[in-house]
DNA sequence: GTCATAGGCAACCTCCTGGTTGCCTATGAC
DNA sequence: GTCATAGGCAACCAGGAGGTTGCCTATGAC
């Protein structure tokens, strides 16, 4: 399994997606993006628990990981959902799954094998 | 979008398992973990830049994700993958991605119309 | 029984994360 | 032009993450 999601050199590393779809917050955020629409920062501290500024850093850190992409239009910023990096994730993760599947029954044959 | 992954109660949620997976050494360690064998601590340390401390404490991250599984064998705790949990984070990536499939055309409908 | 190996526990340190507050500028509504 | 709104920047704070070191016990080899 390698570190290395895409073969574009500019884009974010396994971890660095995966570190940023850690955190409770930064998923609901998502989960409110999810809906193809364009949102402000505004728009999205609304209904949140967070202020703006927390909602700030957390859109930072998704973008840096490719998650999703801005856009200023006058005194506001949209965020949208980048949804080619989910996608990129959710092929690594496939195939990390295939790896692990065929390393889960060689697994059952050393586990049978030790009882 | 939600953060539950799976059904159980027990089972960590999906910020937890992204956090576990979003660290470059514990996806290494998950790597080596890929073989399909059972691996001890020291093994683990052996062919790595860390300390033994430093290796257990990301081998105590991943379990507690359910991403690993270890067992006590005299002297040496023997750890292995659990592929059960990474199928389970896979299909929750399907999902998603699914989700934001459907997002994506829905944007790129809105995209079109703001040029 | 002795020695080497393996690992658990705890304390420590540095740096980072997550969140808030204050202040400022830019933009939009009127 | 004025006022409200939106957001950027920076500093601050508390807590956690990541890693090391020291010390100890348990186990295995001989």
């Amino acid at each position: 399994m390698t570190n290395t999601i895409s073969k574009k050199p500019s884009d974010p590393s396994a971890d660095i997606i995966f570190a940023a779809l850690g955190d409770a917050m930064r998923l609901a955020l998502l989960s409110r993006l999810n809906d193809g629409r364009n949102h402000s920062i505004s728009a999205l501290t609304a209904s949140g628990p967070l202020t703006r500024q927390a909602v700030t850093k957390h859109l930072y850190v998704l973008e840096q990981a490719g998650l999703v992409q801005s856009r200023r239009a006058g005194r506001e910023t949209h965020y949208a959902l980048r949804a080619e990096t989910i996608i990129i994730a959710q092929k690594y993760m496939d195939q990390v799954s295939r790896q692990w599947d065929s390393a889960l029954g060689r697994l059952k044959d050393f586990v049978e094998r030790e009882v």
